[in-house]
RNA sequence: GGAGGGGUUCCCGAGUGGCCAAAGGGGGCAGACUGUAAAUCUGCUGUCGCUGACUUCGAUGGUUCAAAUCCAUCCCCCUCCA
């Protein structure tokens, strides 16, 4: 193991708070006089099964642990993802089924492997222990806590303060997680910054049954492409690290330019110096954010899909939504004999498309769509619906990036009349 | 256990018999402008083969020509008292 000193230095790269300093100093200087790797805690709730790049920024972390010589534990949080952190929460959430859990659960390990090191890593489902625990364990773990001291943590505050509903299972969130610290003797837990109150549960905890606290590590949150709210997939502000390149690129592209900095150090490898002269350049308006922010989309998209791929997306990117061009692949819509249901009239009808390819959730916001404008076959703007007429091979676009080609086969007809 | 307040569309929130598919705001979507940034402006934002019809205001049943609005029962949330 390096010396402790470049150990920390790594660790605290973009780190929001490490709770304590000391602490971890002290870890970090017995695991290497022993050989012995810490133990690195990271809890998943398992409620989200695609891994996007919020999540990344922990799990590069952990990477960054592991490649220090440390073990990590991820946590599937499939007991506690019965309940649902409340964390940040207004509202109590629904609880999710156990086939539900187990199955995102699985989810989770196939993509987690595209970030850490497997073979540092152990992946635990914390129902091993808590669902051995008995009534009385509970009583006894629960006693160890206050309500006091619960309603510190903000979101219940102010869910207490403004009369909304909290669930008592609710306050069990934070034991468990808690617990699980206990039960892994682990020596840090990593989170965002959001979960501050739940790892300094595991602190109090551990302490509480006669071993040494884990030290938190806590990341900034990562916006989502929205620049607001934290990423997450429920606000659909998401960039999933299984996303198509394209799709990836461009979704970093939407980004707010006050966030492309942020990006560069929770999201990419790249080195800090380096950060800190696009930081410098952004600032003195010497570049253009947008030429910046195409690197940062490359950068991101080259992480998970490679050089190639990458470079691939940017000229995807450039083609499609800086010239205006329509994309070289599209997406292929075959409507057969079997497709009856794409017909009126002996027609094929340009809103069952749009419906069909999932362009719009329904037919009516089909053609709310079409009505504003937003639907151009082959780069002409469809201005009434009475007119439209869909042959085979046209190319049909919706709003700025979903086209779809339409194939229509012989005897299924499609050219307008029976 | 008692007393009181409340549950409205994605969210907040108005609406206490017909003019209500339901004000206003937020969010979202689309268009214009751009750099798929920000800001701004405009339109849309229940469903449906859509100038009309159908379903929605916690649930069920009722009163009425007509119910988000009135009545009954039930469910849920909150406050105060015990």
């Amino acid at each position: 193991m390096i010396p402790v000193d470049e150990q920390i230095k790594v660790i605290a790269k973009g780190a929001d708070e490490i709770i304590t300093l000391e602490d971890l100093k002290a870890k970090l200087e017995r695991a290497r006089k022993e050989n012995k790797p810490l133990i690195v805690k990271l809890g998943l709730d398992p409620s989200a099964p695609d891994i996007h790049l919020g999540h990344a920024v922990v799990l590069r972390k952990i990477r960054q642990f592991q490649d220090l010589g440390h073990k990590a534990v991820i946590i599937i949080g499939d007991f506690t993802g019965m309940i649902g952190d409340p964390t940040g929460r207004s509202k109590t959430r629904r609880q999710l089924s156990r086939e539900e859990v187990l199955e995102n659960a699985k989810t989770y390990e196939r993509q987690i492997f595209r970030i850490l090191d497997k073979n540092k890593t152990e992946v635990r489902f914390n129902s091993e222990w808590l669902g051995k625990l008995t009534f009385a364990d509970v009583i006894s773990l629960t006693s160890k806590y206050t309500v006091a001291r619960m309603l510190e943590r903000e979101d219940f505050k102010n869910r207490f303060d403004s009369h909304e509903s909290i669930g008592i299972h609710e306050f069990f969130y934070p034991l468990m997680q808690g617990y699980d610290s206990v039960e892994l003797k682990a020596d840090v837990e990593l989170g965002g910054t959001d979960q501050r109150f739940n790892i300094l549960m595991g602190r109090t905890l551990q302490k509480d049954y006669g071993q040494e606290s884990q030290v938190a590590v806590l990341m900034p949150i990562l916006e989502g492409t929205d620049g607001v709210e934290k990423m997450s997939k429920s606000l659909g502000n998401y960039i999933g690290i299984n996303e198509a390149p394209e799709d990836m690129y461009g979704k970093v592209m939407s980004i707010p330019d006050g966030l492309i900095i942020k990006y560069y150090e929770l999201a990419t490898d790249v080195h800090p110096d380096e950060v800190k002269k696009i930081k410098t350049a952004l600032e003195t308006n010497s570049v253009n954010p947008r030429d910046v922010k195409m690197k940062l989309a490359h950068e991101i998209t080259r992480l998970y899909h490679g050089e190639t791929a990458a470079d691939e997306a940017r000229e995807h990117f450039v083609s499609v939504f800086q010239k205006k061009e329509i994309p070289g692949e599209v997406p292929v819509l075959d409507i057969g004999k079997d497709r009856e249901d794409m017909f009126i009239n002996g027609r094929v009808d340009l809103i069952k498309v749009i419906v069909a390819m999932g362009f719009a959730p329904s037919n009516s916001e089909a053609r709310r769509l079409v009505s504003q404008g937003a639907v151009k076959i082959n780069g002409e703007r469809v201005k009434s619906m009475e007119e439209v007429v869909i042959r085979d091979g046209d190319i049909i676009q919706s709003g700025k990036r979903n086209f779809v080609k339409v194939r229509i086969f012989n005897g299924a007809n499609g050219n307008g009349t029976n």
